[in-house]
DNA sequence: TGACATCTTTACGAAATCTTTATAACTCAA
DNA sequence: TTGAGTTATAAAGATTTCGTAAAGATGTCA
């Protein structure tokens, strides 16, 4: 199998440099671009498998790069932005970011995210069965398991929980669930979130206090995995 | 016994082809239309054993398609959608589709689906007879018996009691039940569904008020088991 | 026509679900 | 450690959905 291909788009040349050392050294192949426009033209002239952009780019925002890229481009874009910068965040993952991380990031974490987001990438066949540990959801029958025994979920419960398992392992913004479970009028409501996201851990997850499906990113949504 | 004759309806001749491929190569005899109309034609002509149906097609849409099949074509019909497009989905269950795959499928599940559909099918075709616990259904006879002793249903109440029968396991939507047992138009009358669920339950459950057959989902619908 | 079976409609209490409120627990940084 | 911001949980209140009975409507058949 070739080399999986990452193109960084980020003004800080140490950044590329430290990303590009790791990366290669973990077996991918790096194309680097120093500013959004050459990023754009990069990812165009040859399509990356994965695209890791700098939110807080100089000549176009990194939001205008992301939303142009996700025209077409649909393959994993993970955001790099500095720390305390929730709003920034938030939108780029509306905006159809994959992921994100925050600078200073540990290498082992942006492994591992890059390694899942292309894993899931790959997978993108939509079952209408979608199995994630110990619990199972079969999208035509409406039926959730756990540990192979059905669980009476209501409604709502339900939604919820097959918009999550359908976006496995992606962060899912408060605003985004809100928008798709009760609509575009309730994005404020995150409380209604609360609840039900404690209702659903109370019958999915082994212990509810210490989830390890649904798992809270704080100020910004929430993870299934 | 002789190979089952599978009808793919779908615009696109790439998907086409690599359908064919895989599944010829799988001892399926396989028939192609590259219209609906042409599809409608073909299955009425000679009707296949399972049709793959295209729901984004160009000249009627998938959608229409599928509502004339299950006029009269009650095989199993397996949709084909694009990703994140759950309104097509949803949609085409309702209107009695058996399953769905989104594009970009594996050829393994693909083969997998076709496989449960055909034998499911030929399970309620052969039998003719349905057992759920202590209920037999008789689709050639429509006789209904509990513990061996036959059942006096209405008309409706045997019809309802068959659907469910045809898709245990299944959630049934009232949207759905409503339209096959009283017609596209009736669709909000779920009042009639309470009443004739009411009436089933007293005749085929032990203990109508805890009822282990038709179970209520909440908000949704029915399910039998 | 009238008896009978069936379907449709109405009404209302019961049950399930959703929404809201209150409060406690947690997290992170000053 | 405190305090602001965020999240979790429980429980009360509001609303929706469901089940049942029964009355009215329709149709069928002798």
């Amino acid at each position: 199998m070739n080399k999986a291909e990452i193109l960084i788009i980020d003004d800080e040349p140490q950044i590329r440099k430290l990303l590009q050392i790791n990366l290669e050294s973990n077996d991918y192949k790096v194309v680097q671009a120093s500013t959004g426009k050459e990023g754009l033209i990069l990812s165009a002239s040859h399509p990356p498998d994965l695209i890791l952009l700098d939110i807080g780019l100089p000549d176009k925002s990194g939001h205008e790069i992301l939303q142009e890229l996700r025209e077409w481009y649909n393959k994993p874009i993970i955001i790099l932005s500095v720390q305390d910068n929730e709003t920034d965040i938030v939108s780029a993952l509306d905006n159809g970011a994959t992921d994100y991380l925050t600078k200073p990031f540990r290498t082992g974490e942006l492994l591992a995210r890059i390694r899942s987001a292309i894993r899931r990438s790959q997978n993108t066949e939509n079952n209408s069965i979608i199995t994630c540990g110990d619990i199972e959801i079969d999208l035509v029958a409406r039926i959730v398991k756990r540990n192979n025994e059905a669980l009476k979920l209501t409604s709502t419960e339900y939604n919820l929980l097959a918009l999550f398992a359908k976006n496995e392992g992606k962060v899912l913004t408060h605003q985004y669930l809100l928008k798709e479970i009760w609509g575009y009028s309730y994005q404020t409501e995150t409380q209604y979130l609360r609840v039900f996201v404690g209702t659903l851990r109370k019958k999915i997850e082994e212990n509810p206090n210490n989830p390890q499906h649904i798992v809270t990113e704080s100020g910004v949504g929430y993870r299934f995995q």
